[in-house]
DNA sequence: TGTACATCAGTGAACGCGCGTTCACTGATGTAC
DNA sequence: TGTACATCAGTGAACGCGCGTTCACTGATGTAC
């Protein structure tokens, strides 16, 4: 009756289940600390602590601190995603601006939520640590929404038409190297775009995310109000006008 | 004799000046220490194994690892807005295209030169420590550069003539709450500029340090060509990009 | 010119702390015959 | 059904390390009378 791939033995789920389900948890109370301590002060022993087991119990779960921390940049990558794009399902497909609005006001909510996780994921990189190629999928999430969005552009997306500045196209002397240097992103990004279209993009998503590390990092201190609402106005504001770099209308849709 | 406010004995200048020195010995090393350890390690013990003393002896001349570090940030912003400063002076005034291309790149080369100062001051906040008022000066330097530029622009700078997006001035129905949230930054502006004028110049600067921090930071891995000659390339585009939001001309002046 | 005193850079030991990681182990649970 | 074996979560002690900060002190140098 056995067959011969037989999948897992039921125990052997339940053992795996239950493995998720602690490293989760471990993955939880780090999260915790990292907002009272910062990435470099992260420990395995703090975190074993508050779990009630022994430190050298973690490393049955963790294989060292830097996993931690990579378990850390992963989850913070897709909490991040998924809060935008939840932020973003509800807004119809035509309203393109709301979306774009729902998109950039939902990674900076999430920031201002989750500031140190933010600070993990777009600060300072943590010294000696390198982040290890399965993060760089959750990394993207934001930015396949954002492009999302200008797919769904009625005309040609920013180009001549619009807002964006067209006759900076052509650089002032300086030469052609940046269009070759956008070979890795073209690969990312369907055919047929211009390197207009494709630095413009680029450039607003450089200042989507400056502008929220600016806010998070405290360099608004004393250059905008730092009343709460007046902040998220100066935000919308600024949203507007990334979106208007790369074509998205900015009147109300 | 002797006037009554004599100003300061020989011997006791001598000292005064022997500690200047040390301490700027010590911030030295410290900052050499930044460079390979980040600033959550920075150790003040460390910092006088290297000076050969005593570790006691350093808090002869530096109050507490955080006064180290304040120093460390007065001396990155300072040494950062030198840079810039040195990179702008030989071009001639009216060509306000290169004046700007020179400031953006002096403060990119600065930054390539000095990751772990340029981390310090413009990556993650370092968690327990809050900057003294002291730190402000230093870090404007640079922003005085960029609006002195945008000061000698020949036209008025920005608004409905050149690069810059005009219709996107009356916003989508939010509101004008982020001309409030403009004070802070109209106090320290020449009066009289647009409110259009100042959020556009805000963006820029945030653009400038956001190109910055996502190349240094690592994010532009896989986005741009890692190439160096490509990447000056690239940051040239996008720094002529962000003049022309402000009405920095593109063309070659 | 000489002596008592003040200043102050620098020492070295100590306090009390936390860290990452390893290792031999216990003991419960499942597996194969 | 029973027994020998394998798996594996969790323990607790230990290794070896570094840290910030304090404190009583030495000793050179300058100062005031």
């Amino acid at each position: 009756m056995e067959t011969v791939t037989q999948p897992e033995s039921l125990p052997r789920a339940v053992r795996r289940r239950a493995r998720a389900e602690i490293t989760a948890e471990i993955v939880e109370v780090a999260r915790r600390h990292l907002s009272t301590v910062g990435a470099a002060g992260l420990s395995l022993r703090a975190v074993a602590r508050e779990l009630g087991m022994a430190s050298s119990a973690v490393y049955r779960y963790v294989a060292s601190r830097d996993d931690l921390l990579t378990l850390l940049i992963i989850d913070s990558f897709d909490a991040l995603g998924a809060w935008a794009e939840d932020a973003e399902r509800p807004v119809p497909r035509e309203r393109t601006t709301d979306r774009w609005l729902a998109i950039c006001h939902g990674v900076r909510d999430w920031a201002l939520a989750h500031p140190y996780e933010y600070a993990l994921i777009y600060g300072s990189p943590v010294p000696g640590y390198v982040a290890p190629p399965t993060t760089v999928g959750p990394a993207t999430r934001v930015t396949a929404l954002l492009s999302g969005v200008l797919a769904d552009l009625p005309a040609a997306p920013a180009s001549a038409s619009d807002g964006a500045a067209p006759d900076v196209t052509a650089t002032g002397g300086a030469g052609d190297g940046w269009r070759a240097a956008l070979g890795p992103t073209r690969e990312f990004m369907p055919a047929g775009l211009s390197d207009d279209v494709l630095i413009q993009g680029l450039m607003a998503w450089m200042l989507l995310f400056g502008s929220v590390s600016f806010e998070l990092f405290g360099h608004l201190h004393q250059v905008i109000d730092d009343d709460p609402e007046l902040r998220r106005a100066f935000f919308t504001e600024e949203a507007t006008r990334i979106g208007a770099l790369v074509g998205v209308p900015a009147g109300a849709a």
